[in-house]
DNA sequence: GTTTGATTAAAACGAACGTATGAATCCCGG
DNA sequence: CCGGGATTCATACGTTCGTTTTAATCAAAC
């Protein structure tokens, strides 16, 4: 089983640098490094640097989408007709579960995902499966029927602000120099802080046209 | 005058790859190149690439700055309470201006914004001076007044997601594969979607405690 | 026309990168 | 004990990177 943990710990190693310092900022000497695994071991266990982001990726997507799917499930399963506010505690909350849930590695889980949407790097592009679609389409179906009046764009445009606060806005925080203004919402305050702030976006009526 | 028009071309060609491509992402030879510039010409005129990504940023950053401290002022000559929804369209529309304004380096000038707030690259985060701080620190007194039962933990979360909005949504899109659902939101329906987006997240009641 | 300072050009440097190779080592069924 | 697949290791290869250097070119002042 030593070939299974070397293979972990560079996954937990290439997470943490993806993360902290993006793709192109990482080399693969600083992975095996800190993973304290020999230069190889990249290339044999994973083919090369960027089916081992791939593989970092899907490690990070899969349980907050499995977690996104069953949240919507168990809302459908209550009521038929879903409040706004819940579908957002259904979407957003795994995001930020990932994020607070404690561990160590916690902070620079929701860095990574900001890695991941933002990097212009063409690697960075090539994770997103049918999985992931599925999850936003049935979302974005539950989001129409609880928002009719709202037209197609703008509700496709809310779907994306609704990502990008999730995804974006501890991640500025983190990994910017220390910042002069008051000290910014951590943890379970900020997971209740998001729900308020895109419930009340997502509800917002819709922009005359 | 040949030296400061290779100066002007130099910052068009890598603030344009910048955009596409990440600091990390772009070389000096493809900007010289672009640039039909020698690639000695990035080390004669900055010095190097890190302080041609400072000039790249400041030159677009300051107008937008400037756009959003006019904008204040112009709101508060008007009236000495302005409504959450002015603020919100003061401090992002410039955002959205220079996104727009129509000439062919726009769709790029979104990117490279988005860029700079989430590359974590160690280079991407030595621009941001004290002008930056005060026209956050005016629009942050001014949401406070407008909002005063918001905790400053909270106001901060939201000015937070403010900027995530405007500056993630439409890069998002831009640059990753097509999305088969309906089509994104443009131009001036954006920043339409995206007033009424913030303006009802920054208004909502604050989260009971 | 020559000198002077500013700019551009061509070439090279050392370092770091991702990847590939072949030998060494480990682990376990026989 | 041993044989063989799985894994780790040290090392090297070829490329690309940012930067530097030195010479060539230009523009204008005297």
């Amino acid at each position: 089983m030593a070939s299974s943990d070397t293979r972990t710990q560079l996954l937990d190693a290439a997470e943490r640098l993806f993360a902290e310092r993006g793709y192109r900022g990482t080399s693969v000497r600083a992975i095996t490094e800190l993973a304290g695994a020999n230069l190889a071991a990249v290339g044999y266990h994973f083919g090369s640097k960027a089916q081992l982001l791939a593989a970092v990726v899907r490690r990070v997507i899969e349980p907050i989408n499995a977690a996104q799917c069953a949240g919507l499930d168990r809302l459908l399963a209550r009521t038929s007709q879903p409040r706004v506010a819940e579908l957002v505690e259904a979407f957003a909350g795994p995001l930020f579960d990932v994020i607070t849930e404690g561990d160590e590695s916690s902070a620079q889980t929701s860095q990574l995902i900001m890695t991941i949407l933002s990097d212009p790097a063409e690697e960075m592009r090539s994770w997103n499966g049918p999985v992931e679609d599925l999850v936003r389409d049935r979302y974005l179906a539950e989001f129409q029927r609880a928002l009719p009046d709202l037209s197609p764009p703008e509700l496709w445009f809310r779907m994306r602000g609704l990502l990008a606060v999730t995804a974006v806005d501890r991640v500025e925080i983190s990994h910017r120099r220390p910042v002069t203004g008051p000290s910014p919402a951590a943890g379970e305050e900020s997971r209740r802080f998001a729900i308020t702030f895109l419930a009340a976006a997502m509800s917002a009526p819709p922009t005359r046209t």
